[in-house]
DNA sequence: ATAAAAATAGTAATCATTATCAAATAGGAA
DNA sequence: TTCCTATTTGATAATGATTACTATTTTTAT
């Protein structure tokens, strides 16, 4: 992976951004600084950068993937109405109910646990060196 | 909501599938008893009755929806590769790691706790009367 | 039986994302 | 420094899932 201005100003405006953007979003904060850059650079940029593992990507809003440049461990809330995140502050605590510290403003509806992986077929496949 | 005859064959082919089957999916197997049915009708429906909470959409795998004729409240793990998703049987615990039975044989990457809910400026926006 | 409201089939439109490709660039080798 | 080549970019076309539209059909209450 080279180091490029594009690269370097995504990541950057990423990491000040705290509301979790959408690739769009990202687009239009990143062109500011570079005006010829192509939305298609910012989505081949954050697909890489999440596969890297230097940011997340938060693909549980249903419409547009969101973007997480911060990376230590937390969760989200996201709404149903709108699509928005914002990261819920927790707690210690032996139910998954009794955890949520500040949910910042949001009327809680749900909550469950996601576990992400890689399940037995596409093991196999990835053994076989049939993968990606 | 009206009982159709299309609404009643969807449920019921979608509650006899343990897989989370996507929309289309969903269709193929629906057209076996409704062949002039449209993959529209589908969408519709399972829109519908998710909204309705007679099924459950699952919207985190990143591209296609899918959805669970299941709506106990139960955990989910899904595949980075395939977006495949699967059951998770936990057991009462601690931590998030800790509580993990059964997996259906995936290899575990990452788990997070997802909270649904609605976002300040939506409430807002419901007490105003403005939404939908 | 009838009428109004709701649902359907078929298809077009939308929207986010990915693919394509010629031109530009990064970064190592000479 | 200059040159080479793989990588990246910008611009745009293509794709794929989902939603919107509309004329027609169906449900259900009266």
């Amino acid at each position: 992976m080279r180091m490029t201005s594009q690269r370097e100003i995504i990541l950057e405006e990423l990491k000040k951004l705290k509301n979790h953007p959408t690739a769009d979003e990202l687009y239009l904060v990143v062109k500011k600084r570079l005006p010829r850059i192509s939305l298609a650079t910012v989505y081949r940029n954050l697909e890489q950068m999440s596969e890297a593992g230097i940011i997340k990507k938060l693909e549980y809003s249903g419409r547009q993937k969101r973007f997480d440049g911060a990376t230590h461990p937390h969760n989200h809330i996201h709404c149903i109405r709108c699509g928005r995140i914002a990261d819920v502050k927790t707690r210690p605590g032996n139910s998954v109910h009794s955890i949520i510290k500040d949910a910042a403003g949001f009327q809680v509806i749900d909550d469950q646990i996601e576990f992400t992986g890689i399940c037995p077929d596409c093991l196999t496949t990835e053994n076989m060196g049939n993968s990606h």
